[in-house]
DNA sequence: GTCAACTTTGACACGGCTGTCAAGGACAGG
DNA sequence: CCTGTCCTTGACAGCCGTGTCAAAGTTGAC
């Protein structure tokens, strides 16, 4: 039962992030992140550290991954339909699969109180959202309602609002009215 | 030191809010309860129960005191005026005061997973906020570029937004920005 | 085969939180 | 004054979480 090291860094991550995003930082214990994992507490803290380390790691691959997939959503010619398409990903990353919940608001909302680290580290993953909605605004140009910078900050604002909706009614369908909603007030089809 | 009680309820409620509001209802504990208040840990298990309980309280309490301020603000005849004025409210609740964040937003991002029963009270708030702004909407008329259900949806999501900005950044005026931005995308001045 | 390096595992000490309780003090009504 | 009722206070048992460590086992290199 030892050697070399067992268990697949990978899969812990993964199990660690679904925890995270479920419970947040705070009320995720090295305890929660064994058992979900199948690896001995005591292995974790050989091979992390502590909390922190994990959460660090685990919060990177998440930011890496998510600011990829919203990169190519908003890459798309069409500027609305990139739009739509980004807000679509957000639902399915906070409605779909096992584990509802959005990690990064769940994250802010602890505040500073929590863990300022971890504060940072979300802060970081918004603001590279932030440019990235503010360079496909500004390649939409009048096609948007409002300037670059200002309609970049009010989409990240409106999708942490989505996943604070999503923990209180937990409907997927209604966040897609929103969304609907928003986009229409953003990119208004023009009567030409 | 015993006989009739000897602390005030109100003040209890009072330093309870600003504990939920900072660190959400997980991570308040009866003792952190007990040193705001200044009144004994066995005192408020005596008074109120256990924590559910004093949250109850606390929060019917603060409900009906943004209920009210909310309607207030959107009384006034011009409802773009209106729509600010509740958004500046809501921002000087969460910035406002020794204690910063949003009480609703903070105990909404706990989800279902930390106690059903703060996630159903947070959830009778934000309907009964709801409520309110589509009865304004509905007073605006054609000035409000959505269908009165779409746009008291939209802003309540937009509100939770703005919390989740203010957990990240700390910067009331940036979330004033934000608002403006808003408030012009609803309430578009007609080029008449 | 031997050895060094590494991992796993269970145990430990420590501290925080919960909910309960008994002892004791204070007040009001009779 | 007396008595019942209520409040306060400190203490307790039980559970959970952290971070550390020594013992023991496994692996790969020489």
């Amino acid at each position: 039962m030892a050697g070399r090291r067992q268990f697949d860094e990978e899969a812990v991550l993964g199990a660690a992030e679904g925890l995270f995003r479920a419970q947040g930082y705070g009320a995720t214990s090295m305890l929660d992140l064994a058992r979900a994992s199948g690896v001995q507490r005591g292995s974790l803290y050989h091979a992390f550290g502590d909390k922190e380390q994990v959460f660090l790691r685990t919060f990177a691959r998440y930011r890496e991954r998510f600011l990829a997939a919203a990169a190519e959503a908003l890459a798309d010619p069409d500027p609305r339909r990139g739009l739509a398409a980004f807000l679509e990903i957000a639902i399915a990353n906070m409605t779909a699969g096992p584990v509802r919940g959005c990690l990064s608001t769940r994250l802010a909302s602890e505040g500073t109180q929590g863990n300022a680290r971890v504060c940072d580290e979300v802060r970081v993953l918004l603001d590279g959202l932030e440019r990235l909605l503010e360079e496909a605004a500004t390649r939409a140009g009048a096609a948007c309602a409002l300037p670059p910078g200002e309609a970049a900050r009010l989409v990240v604002t409106f999708t942490r609002g989505l996943a604070v909706m999503e923990r209180v009614h937990g409907d997927a369908e209604r966040l897609r009215e929103s969304v609907a909603s928003f986009v229409a007030l953003l990119f208004p089809r023009r009567p030409s």
